[in-house]
DNA sequence: CCTGCAAATGTTATAATGTTTCAAACTTTG
DNA sequence: CAAAGTTTGAAACATTATAACATTTGCAGG
């Protein structure tokens, strides 16, 4: 079992999922909100995925499986999902991804491997607080925050380079 | 005349357009890149308009002043520009600005007003050094960093709110 | 000059992503 | 049950971006 369950090491993935849909219906039910089965299996979709996923990755899958649904369907699951802070979209991939830190509206910090197309979300508090600043400096009101970084994570830098 | 050329200050604009298209112009020169009449003219486009434009803005502007041109002729002048640096992406927009710090090619940090569109590029020093610090903790080589903050900027505030 | 190459542009079609609209089904509540 | 609100289905459409291939332009060398 790994320290920390960074993506980049190996752990059991169904237990991260299995988790995290634990923790999306306790939050659910806690805000009143329905996790209705459409957006439970786009919210699991998402999260067996080590990659971001696309609306139109969603569609493909949901339709593999017989449940022959049209792209309003995926994007009103995501718009829910999304809302209640259980992922998180990227927006220079246009893709989706389980948030580890779900519970609360939130936007974090994402590394994304170019190569190998994991993301690992971050909570930077000093990133936060950097920005912040600078927003006041110049009296803007900031509200949402995107933040992503591409490059290389630990495994891929690793293959392609030798340290 | 204002004490910075803080895009929320009147200012007289034309004069930053041909500041950037001269800017652009010794840039490219500098780089032995053509800057051709479809690129110079997009980026003067950009420029000109106060909020970030849509390639296919870019698009309909072309069309009406009788350049008929399709959407790979406006994303081919789009790359070129990003390549050497004289506009950014916005990809929370789908939207292309001009850059403010011409020359390199880099990431700002740009803070968007969801009210008037407007968009102030920043260079935030200990943004980025706390983004490269965490990045290093987890051992992640960052390469591009996508950092846009929405929000109201200080004229939008003033106008809803009242302080 | 002209020839040939590379870079840039034109043109058509198509892919990928996201939204509008309205109808039908389901849920909750009085 | 009936009414109201929410969720889903379904069709069409809007927006953003790229692929593929033809044509033109700029320029170096013969």
């Amino acid at each position: 079992m790994p320290e920390r369950a960074l993506p980049y090491r190996p752990h059991n993935h169904e237990a991260c999922v299995s988790q995290a849909l634990a923790d999306a219906r306790a939050i659910c039910r806690q805000q009143n909100a329905r996790l209705t089965p459409i957006r439970e299996r786009v919210l699991e979709l998402i999260w067996q995925s080590h990659k971001p996923l696309g609306a139109y990755d969603i569609l493909a899958m949901l339709s593999t499986e017989g449940h022959n649904a049209a792209p309003p369907t995926v994007y009103r699951a995501l718009d829910f999902l999304l809302q209640y802070g259980l992922v998180h979209r990227i927006a220079s991939l246009n893709a989706f991804t389980g948030c580890t830190h779900a519970g609360e509206h939130h936007r974090g910090t994402f590394l994304i491997c170019r190569q190998c197309g994991n993301v690992l979300e971050l909570d930077v508090p000093d990133v936060s607080r950097a920005v912040e600043a600078a927003a006041a400096e110049v009296a803007f009101q900031p509200e949402e925050v995107t933040l992503e970084v591409a490059g290389l994570c630990p495994r891929c830098r690793g293959e392609s380079g030798h340290a």
